[in-house]
RNA sequence: GCGGGUGUAGCUCAAGGGUAGAGCACUGGACUGUGGCUCCAGGGGUUGGGGGUUCGAAACCCCUCACUCGCCCCA
């Protein structure tokens, strides 16, 4: 009776029935849309090689220091439940050469994701991704096209209001000037900045701009930007990005505190937010990569991509969707023999494709009938040995409660064409 | 890893030292084999766990665990 109870880990969350028609909402709209979008799903492994995610992450990362889900495989190798997709989708593009069949790869992925992380509102330890990438071409019609696919999805799933913030992180050329002149401008003030922040001056300098503190924004509000810094390519990919989304109609706002938690990201970064999502308000987050292919072993590719959460999403659902599917039918039964029939009947009527449900504990007529109700069963057929000593059965119509005698040989027959008009509807 | 909040019935929550309650849900009855509405009744709790204070603790104190929100960071 009183086994010690086993909960789910921590961070880890069951999707129960009364959610699941917001993910299949959520899923099936974003891989039509993906599809439409020209994107083609792939299914990659839920674990990697340790090392494939310290090498695209990059080693300094918070997620490879601190919140990986590591661990010895028996050979002693190390394994990690991945963080993120970009790296086994990318390692995927390496290992089969997917080069080879066309110059543009576009692959979409739906699956969790593992970090360990200390879970709050919007953050879980195991949660689920929607990724998008497209790899080999360097174009800004693809950075336009990707974040054109998440705001139709956005509008597709009446999601209001979101917000999509974009910056250009510049590339390995320009990034080191502006990374210095943020650095000696840092210092500079460093005695009135934030522990953390004095920190990252070293660290991670441009992680500074993103502190929520109002001392440290202040601090930095006329901070050197880096679209100060961008070299003749990065601006003009940059230009050429907004004016993809202006003449696409899809707003924006620049943001150049705009900075991605992860080091592959060159030139585009972007962030959709919402709010009535707590302090995690990012929904998806993206941008290029034009140097991680090449970084990992493969042949110099440019790249862009972007994940979604899809937790975040689903809790900006508002309209609540119908939970679990009303049986067509419910069987109630009276007595033994009654009893004995119901499976017969039930798989009979299942193998017509109709849905039934019965009460397999056969309580009183009242309760049945109570359950029938709850269910929501169109039709009840009354099974009870007064009538199979008859051969017959009772089919009520739940809505207009009338009731008819049906024989039990044409019993499946008649209801079949009793439901027949509504499955064409 | 660090802070704040909360743990009472399946669910949402009352009771702030003196007999653990309500609503919803569930089961049964009124209606002996017929659902929704109404009314009545019933089952269900070591008040998260352990220790302490007290004549007496769900309540006060300590520890612990869990959940939750936030920081760091991220989807």
């Amino acid at each position: 009776m009183s086994a010690p109870k086993i909960q789910a880990i921590r961070g880890v969350k069951d999707i129960l029935p009364s959610d699941i028609a917001s993910w299949h909402i959520l899923e099936t709209t974003a891989r039509n849309l993906s599809e439409t979008f020209g994107y083609a799903e792939i299914k990659i492994p839920i674990f990697e090689a340790t090392e494939l995610f310290a090498r695209s992450l990059g080693a300094a990362t918070d997620v490879v220091e601190k919140e990986m889900y590591t661990f010895e495989d028996r050979d002693g190798k190390l394994i990690t439940l991945r963080p993120e997709g970009t790296a086994s989708v990318i390692r995927a593009y390496i290992e089969h050469h997917l080069w080879t069949e066309s110059p543009l790869v576009k692959l979409y992925y739906v699956g969790p994701m593992f970090r360990h992380e200390r879970p709050q509102a919007g953050r879980f330890r195991q949660f689920h991704q929607i990724g998008v990438e497209a790899l080999g071409s360097a174009s800004p019609w693809l950075d336009v096209e990707q974040l054109v696919l998440l705001n139709r999805l956005f509008l597709a799933l009446e999601i209001a209001p979101t917000t999509l913030l974009l910056n250009s992180l510049g590339c390995p050329l320009c990034r080191p000037a502006y990374r210095d002149a943020l650095k000696a401008f840092l210092s500079q003030r460093a005695e009135n900045l934030c522990e953390a922040c004095r920190r990252r001056i070293d660290a991670n300098p441009l992680r500074v701009l993103d502190c929520k503190r109002e001392e440290c924004r202040a601090l930095t509000r006329d901070a050197p930007v880096i679209t100060g810094f961008l070299g003749s390519e990065c601006v003009e990919h940059f230009n050429a990005v907004r004016a993809g989304l202006d003449d696409v109609g899809v707003s924006y706002v620049v943001e150049p505190r705009l900075v991605r938690g992860l080091d592959y990201y060159t030139k585009t970064a972007f962030e959709f937010t919402a709010e009535g999502l707590g302090a995690q308000n990012t929904i998806a987050a993206g941008g290029r990569y034009d140097g991680l292919v090449e970084a990992l072993g493969g042949p110099p590719t440019p790249g862009v991509g972007f994940a979604l959460g899809i937790e975040r999403v689903v809790t900006l659902f508002k309209k609540g969707a119908p939970t679990s599917p009303s049986p067509d039918v419910f069987i109630a039964t009276v007595g033994e023999s009654a009893k004995r029939r119901v499976m017969g009947t039930l798989t009979a009527l299942r193998d017509a494709g109709i849905k039934v449900e019965t009460d397999y504990d056969q309580g009183s007529l009242k309760s049945q009938m109570r359950r029938a109700d709850k269910l929501g069963a169109r039709h009840t057929v009354i099974l009870g040995d007064d009538e199979l000593a008859k051969g017959l059965a009772v089919v009520r119509d739940m809505a207009t409660k009338s009731q008819t005698d049906v024989a039990l040989d044409g019993l499946v027959a008649h209801l079949i064409t009793l439901l027949a008009p509504a499955r064409r509807a």
